[in-house]
DNA sequence: GGGTGGCATCAAGAACACGTCAAGAACCGC
DNA sequence: GCGGTTCTTGACGTGTTCTTGATGCCACCC
């Protein structure tokens, strides 16, 4: 199910949104103030974040660019603010959309399925293929020499990040951030065991990856 | 270079987009109405359309229906009506963002922006080649006469800054403080040594380099 | 011709990063 | 609650990388 978190503290907006996106079968998560927001985005990965501008903790455009350091989930901001400096500051600092208040409901749902639709179509990469594996990210399965490999939820994550890069490097602080979130940046440890997992499962020779590469203290590879 | 398609017929509009588009580097292509918008479309490849809802000869959405058909190029819809219907048909079409008459120029521009870092999200990192070597920026990756070049966290990074000031002469004060931190900007020797260490991985004739250029007393030169 | 400053090269210890293993904690389905 | 899986965390041996100082080369200037 397609979920959303949005970040308002108006209440009377948060249960109209609520009300409209759960009867079109949107999951919603709400989050009152930015570092809630920015904590709930971490930790369950919505498909879609919807930011108003005037919270109580934070500006918005910290929120979005919050969001943005590690994840490139659509974002779309509400705002009663209608100067044009404001508009500009959100978009650049990475926002996808800007609604001022008020704003029909029909149009903002409009908005979001134009975002959604956008994420869907820019991470379509299916199958990826090499002598010894297939990789399909849509399906999420690997397997391996034809028989289907189990990965845990976490090997898969982190794999799928890496495949989603291939052939290009991907710094440690990228990966625990994509698979850990934000406040993992510096568990190294976690990538290591986590790869020396993945290895065991996908490569012929553990010992000497030739698809799961290590950059030393740079990060890692996906080599197709 | 970026190229936008304008499917618009007003003359005042257009024009005043024109100037501002072409003076930021965008490469722009005009067309009247929608047919004409259709084609150009279909022989330019733009990347990315903007759309005036009123046109002579059919409906804007018929011209994003129309695109959308074939192609998941970006498209901002303009529009004189603020009648939420209307946003909502637009965006369904296909659209990617819509905005209303009278609109100021830097918000479209931002919007301009948000829309083509979706599409080009990480498609558009250079690479620069010279006869012997290929380096890639974005994958992180050095190739030598098609054989690829480990090189270790520091080497990289050193190579990055040279490369990304490519045929201008980088100080050692600017390299020093890129690579090791401001603390750093007097160990002058730093430099030599990686210097030598990147020439003997990626010179021909380590003693004569071709690429790494020494410029004696300020500083070192990446020649493509 | 001798001195000087900037540069390249070399080498070695210290510091760091990696892979591996293993054990306890947390989580999940039943 | 219980058994099995998955995640986190720490420790260790090994190999690589960084730093640092010493040495020799060259061009330039006195």
């Amino acid at each position: 199910m397609t979920s959303v978190l949005i970040v308002d503290d108006d209440r009377q907006l948060l249960r109209a949104l609520r009300v409209n996106l759960t009867a079109r079968d949107y999951q919603v998560l709400l989050a009152p103030d930015g570092a809630t927001g920015l904590a709930l985005a971490g930790r369950h990965r919505p498909d879609l974040v919807i930011v108003d501008l005037g919270l109580p903790d934070m500006d918005g455009v910290e929120v979005v660019a919050g969001i943005r350091g590690w994840s490139s989930v659509p974002v779309i901001v509400l705002s009663a603010r209608h100067t044009e400096q404001a508009k500009v500051n959100a978009l650049d600092a990475g926002a996808d959309d800007y609604v001022t208040k008020p704003f029909g409901i029909e149009e903002l749902l409009a908005r979001i399925r134009a975002a959604l639709r956008r994420a869907v179509a820019g991470g379509n990469e299916p199958v990826v293929r090499t002598e010894t594996l297939t990789i399909d990210l849509a399906a999420k399965r690997v397997e391996r020499d034809g028989a289907t490999v189990r990965l845990t939820p976490t090997e898969w994550h982190l794999l799928e990040v890496l495949v989603r890069h291939a052939g290009k490097l991907v710094t440690h602080r990228q990966l625990l951030r994509e698979v850990w979130g934000p406040a993992c940046e510096t568990e190294v440890n976690y990538l290591r065991v986590y790869l020396a997992q993945l290895r065991g499962k996908l490569e012929t020779d553990p010992a000497h990856p030739r698809h799961l590469v290590t950059e030393p203290g740079m990060g890692y590879r996906f080599e197709p």
